[in-house]
DNA sequence: GCACAACCTGAATCGTCTTTCATGTTGAGC
DNA sequence: GCTCAACATGAAAGACGATTCAGGTTGTGC
């Protein structure tokens, strides 16, 4: 398939590893937590207000630093915004393959599980994740994709897998690697972050999808991946082998 | 199946039936061209320069009318993004239908399909619509789940006529509506709009997902809605009745 | 062809934001 | 305890965008 991880590690594009000054020069541990809490800030105000109502006088407000102090680490509103957003989409990713490496001995299945309700609640615990991301189609188009191409190349890769083994349905594991994180981001846009229900009960609090929404979008995914059934192609009609 | 529109003309929420201008008179024809002029303009600027980048200047030159003329119509910025989310979300809705409807006779399964593709051509023709809802989640909230949810609302009316008729497995509609939302938001944005495939190949022109991503997504689809098949709750195996 | 409401205009005002810079402070290494 | 990068600061310059307004144009009804 498409959709390797580009550079597992080397997160930042095309840039450089060890965060420096705009001059160029190294930072000392000071400078490293000024440009933390910057980086910090920065989530929170994008977040709250929105890309456009953002300003950098708001950032270092909310950072308790000095305008200056600013442009010492950064070249602009761009790319610090860029910023954030890699560093969202490292965090939301560690999230989500350690909940399902933990769940891992339990089965393709329990796996995927863990997988998404991490998602899930990392998206409870951050909407800023979701909402900045929305707004990277033109704050920073290239950090959108990294961060949606680097997500579903994990789905990818554990689709393949179960191909492999029999346990998922043969297609294309990277439509259906966008599918399941087109499902996972509607849902967890509907759930987590609008706060009332249709019917007017308003829930937060539990800070991840109910129970019954996660159940049905998982039954959802699991009839759609589950080997054989399917007439169509005239495939043979295998049973599921791993029972449950 | 799929798509039905809620209140087939009843469009703006609480809002005014008849344009007006921002003093509250009633528009004659040429004032009601002169709006149209800068919608249109809207949604070409917001689609090309983003929420932050547009403004009410580069509106009003793309539609080719004074500075102080947009105030005429519309109180700002705001507003105006709101009209065109309405105004885009009204005609993706209608293709949406009109497809599915066309296609009514043919079964649920080609209804679905016309009514997905209908969704797709219209994104490739417009990716305004794609562009502006990512930023309406500031912008405009509101219009943001407006749009959403009147588009799940035709799915899941849908949905639950295909469960009425036994062609589609029992699962809430609410949530496989919103499921399938998300997959043709994420399909539609992946393959639609990002100009290039991952392996280099730049294809746009045909202006629609390709028939094998557009194949698989409705065999992920098909799949997870059939009836019957999964153990699981041992329902019966009703056949599909309405052919291919 | 007159009157008047609707429509149109863009220079000018006002506010806000970005970015620079001259100057001051900190602290690690010696 | 001295020194020198590194770090910090906020006033000020400069740019740009939103919105207003005083005055001009259009076209429809009579």
């Amino acid at each position: 398939m498409a959709i390797e991880p580009l550079h597992p590690d080397k997160d930042t594009p095309g840039g450089e590893e060890v965060p420096t000054t705009t001059k160029g020069t190294v930072l000392t541990a000071r400078g490293l937590r000024t440009r933390r809490r910057l980086l910090d800030a920065a989530e929170k105000v994008f977040a709250e207000l929105g890309y456009p109502a953002a300003s950098i006088v708001k950032i270092t407000e909310e950072a308790g630093c000095g305008l200056g102090t600013f442009y010492l680490y950064f070249e602009g509103k761009q790319e610090i915004f860029n910023e954030v957003v890699m560093d969202l989409n490292r965090r939301v990713r560690r999230a989500m393959t350690d909940a399902a490496l933990a769940e891992a001995d339990a089965g393709r299945i329990a796996s995927e599980r863990a997988g998404f309700r991490a998602f899930f609640r990392f998206t409870a615990e951050h909407p800023a994740l979701y909402r900045i991301i929305r707004q990277a189609e033109f704050a920073s188009p290239d950090a959108l994709r990294l961060h949606y191409s680097r997500i579903v190349d994990g789905y990818a890769q554990g689709i393949e897998q179960g191909q492999r083994s029999g346990e998922v349905h043969r297609m294309d594991p990277e439509v259906v690697a966008w599918a399941l994180m087109g499902i996972g981001e509607i849902i967890g846009m509907r759930w987590v972050l609008w706060p009332q229900d249709q019917d007017g009960a308003t829930r937060e609090g539990t800070g991840d999808v109910p129970d019954h929404v996660f159940d049905t979008m998982m039954e959802f995914i699991e009839r759609a991946l589950a080997p054989g059934t399917m007439d169509r192609e005239g495939t043979d009609h295998v049973r599921d082998t791993t029972g449950r």
